[in-house]
DNA sequence: AAATTTGTCTATTTACATTTC
DNA sequence: GGAAATGTAAATAGACAAATT
């Protein structure tokens, strides 16, 4: 049986005593000197093999007794050392991979996800202690009197309360062209045709993932990217891949690497403000991504959720490459997080799959918050909120360039969140422990990781979620002690 | 070869040449006088054979030239026609499972699916003529004063901009109590701690399939159910099975069968006023449904989208079952359409996991729909709204009830919708797309089919979606006449 | 640059379970 | 009630392709 492997396989081990360890009927050689970096214990009590196996990795993941970054055996290794077929193991490490825990390059092997025990939601965490949040991206408190001022006004017209039945499906007319003029300011052409509107920024992107992808296709992002994609994608059956990075941006090489190998069947950037690294993604790299995009014909998923921290619109892919590009412009984070609404622009030969998800997911959006959103943008009220929005941001980014002078703080003053680059020996996951029991929530590198891209130590600072700047300063200050320290 | 297949599989056909000639080397002899039901011709172009096989099935059955009811060949024939093994054509035919298109039973064979040309969604179809609306469940054009009135008086409070912030996640205290009390009038014991707020019904259920199964898993429904619970378990990969009447509701042999042989993990039910059928589920039914629920430890979903049509509130699954049921109370179809806001009773097991997915789908729901909605229910004006909606529903039954006088049209004069039974030699469909031409708008049983349940000749009528009476009444003379002359 | 390592995919073998007759 | 018909699932065999050495 051994022979027969050697043969077959072409196999040039030299040491026969290790291969002949390997066989499981041998019951008396023991195999605790073999050099593998997992040894299972199944027990399968009636479950099928692979399954098995697959619950058992998995439980070593959870447990911690596989850490992040360890790379498994060999499929042929585990097989033989456990005397089954190399496609079972191979079956069962496709279920982990599926649930994000491991991931396989061919050549390389597989290596356990760096986020495989970081929490994917970002709810909001209940403490019975007070917490300084600057974790969840979550808007300052904030009265909004622009908003109360604007249904104000529409509660004196009598229609007023057919606001509160079904409504068009896809809006109005003078909705689309409030979304148009909304869509400008961020740089992104469009026409009342190409405009769907959805509850909110993440229920566009669940969306377009469901109704232009399906479970096992694959779609590319960056290194580290926003949460709320990587558990959209993971509910979905969607696998992300991440695609290099050369100076902070998607590498031409990388993506079509992408393309070719994995078969990728879109991308998801986040141009402006890269959530987390708050990077302004280059004109070069969006005209790349537009020409590659165009050339496999691949679906861009471009999210404009921070665009209008620009003061002046800067150029979009859906510019370049409008056939491609599904946009996404979200009203929670800049005009006010209630609003719960966002205009995702499509290209023609989309819409109706995109349209059908948005039906599948909520039938229909609250037509009171579509006319609210529009005449905020109509009247320009809308923008006013991004420009105070700015000025907050500003104002914050002040204390912390003071406060954490001494560190590398990525991101724009203008930005509404920062990027703490931490010294490679300290552990970013150590310090998000640290601070939330000191008071402070922020998030590590390790929930934006996608796949087995060991990131680097970073903190995500959102600077403006805290209920104010002397509670931003108070946790800045925290924040830098316990660097010092550690 | 052929003796090998017959020596192994047991075979015994007694007509040696027919066996012959299913052998593909021996090309001179020809396959017509074959009895097989299906015969693909599989060009592979380079595609792999299992889904060339899959996709030639998907595109005879939707050419029409495999019509719904079809019986498809044993997998074994059509295996050894192809040449192929059983396990090739049993792959093929997985993937069309999964998009709905057929359904295979253990012993009887594979049936094309009852639904596969129905288009799933029911988004309501854009005309250059005006239509009467009775096919979608629109509610009716009303001005909704009592809303308007409430907004009022939020806009007197001065925290009233504060709405438009990010909100409590999981609904404020004095805002669940509502919901509890809301809860209370549809028949299900709940507490604070039970209740989390989605964005609108569909929502709701998206939630919790996405939440509680996985893509693969199994659940139980009536034959003929809600197409918004189609389209949400296809988007999911999750498989609907019909559970088998008995007098118009589930019957407990078929139910216990469902869960040992089909392996459900779950049950879709709306015990009060059932979509389509109008049915109200009996004492003795819910009761059955709790017990075995209770037994097998499967997921209850109670659906109490109508129950407010009831006057006083009758018993529900939850009551008998709380441990093990999910119950959806949804504002929409009662109070108004544009609010955007159902309630989830959830056991607490199952709350993190419903509340992790809704995160997942919409980050949160709108704090200002929130307490709109609690505060129409804590002021009593959504039960009076609910109490509007009997009434006109009572106005239109009479109009139904006159036109229609000649036919079997089901459901009580509450309904907001009605089940007319169509005599088995009419074609439901066809009378769908006649009145369709006709400017009436209704929907044919096969739109609510689920798998190979051949659907009784039906047609539902959303009596209340028309804009006036008039035009509900000159709607259904149509369809009579419609009726009569075909 | 060639050989080797390594993951992945398709198709097959085999066993099994349920329904029908 | 037993045999046949029928769909399904697990494990295997073998080929393939990318990455590493």
């Amino acid at each position: 049986m051994i022979i027969r492997y050697i043969l077959k396989n072409n196999l040039s081990y030299n040491c026969t005593i290790t291969l002949f360890a390997r066989k499981k009927s041998m019951s008396l050689i023991s195999f605790d000197h073999l050099p593998l970096t997992w040894k299972p214990n199944i027990i399968t009590n009636h479950k099928p093999f692979y399954i098995a196996l697959a619950e058992q990795l998995e439980l070593d993941i959870k447990n911690g007794r596989l850490l992040p970054g360890t790379i498994l055996p060999p499929q042929r290794e585990l097989a033989y050392f456990l005397d089954v077929n190399v496609s079972t193991i191979s079956r069962a490490f496709k279920i982990c991979t599926k649930k994000g825990l491991i991931c396989g390059t061919i050549g390389s092997g597989t290596v356990v996800s760096y986020d495989s025990l970081t929490n994917l939601s970002l709810i909001p965490k209940q403490t019975n202690f007070p917490l300084i949040e600057m974790g969840s991206m979550i808007p300052e408190e904030n009265t909004y009197d622009e908003i109360t001022q604007v249904i104000k006004e529409m509660l004196k017209e009598t229609d007023f309360g057919k606001l509160f039945g079904y409504g068009t499906f896809m809006a109005t007319h003078w909705q689309k062209e409030a979304a148009v003029k909304f869509l400008t300011h961020m740089g992104c052409p469009s026409t009342k045709d190409s405009i769907v509107p959805a509850q909110g920024g993440q229920n566009a992107i669940v969306a377009i993932l469901s109704g232009l992808f399906k479970s096992g296709d694959k779609i590319g992002t960056d290194p580290l990217t926003y949460p709320g994609l990587k558990s959209a994608a993971h509910m979905l059956g969607i696998q992300l891949v991440p695609i290099r990075h050369i100076d902070n941006e998607m590498s031409e090489e990388a993506l079509i690497q992408a393309c070719e190998n994995e078969n990728i069947k879109g991308i998801y950037i986040i141009p402006e403000y890269q959530n987390p690294t708050t990077h302004l993604m280059s004109e070069q790299c969006k005209k790349m991504i537009a020409r590659v995009a165009k050339e496999r014909d691949i679906i861009v998923i471009e999210d404009g959720i921070h665009s209008l921290l620009n003061e002046t619109p800067r150029s979009t892919v859906a510019m370049y490459a409008p056939e491609q590009t599904c946009y996404i412009a979200s009203l929670s984070k800049i005009v006010s997080p209630g609003l719960r609404l966002a205009y995702i622009v499509t290209p023609l030969r989309y819409k109706n799959a995109i349209a059908n998800a948005l039906y599948n997911l909520n039938i229909t959006i609250s037509p009171f918050l579509l006319e609210l959103a529009s005449r905020m943008i109509a009247s320009g009220k809308a923008l006013k909120l991004a420009q105070e929005r700015r000025h907050l941001a500003m104002k914050c980014n002040e204390i912390v360039n003071t406060i954490l002078v001494d560190f590398d703080v990525r991101g724009e003053n203008s930005s509404t969140f920062r990027w703490l680059i931490l010294p490679e020996t300290l552990d970013a996951k150590y310090i998000e422990e640290k601070a939330f029991n000191l008071g402070v929530q922020v998030y590590s590198s390790e929930r934006f990781t996608v796949g087995t891209t060991k990131p680097i130590s970073a903190i995500r600072l959102a600077i403006t979620a805290s209920s104010s700047l002397e509670n931003l300063e108070k946790g800045l200050i925290i924040l830098r002690d316990l660097l010092h320290k550690t």
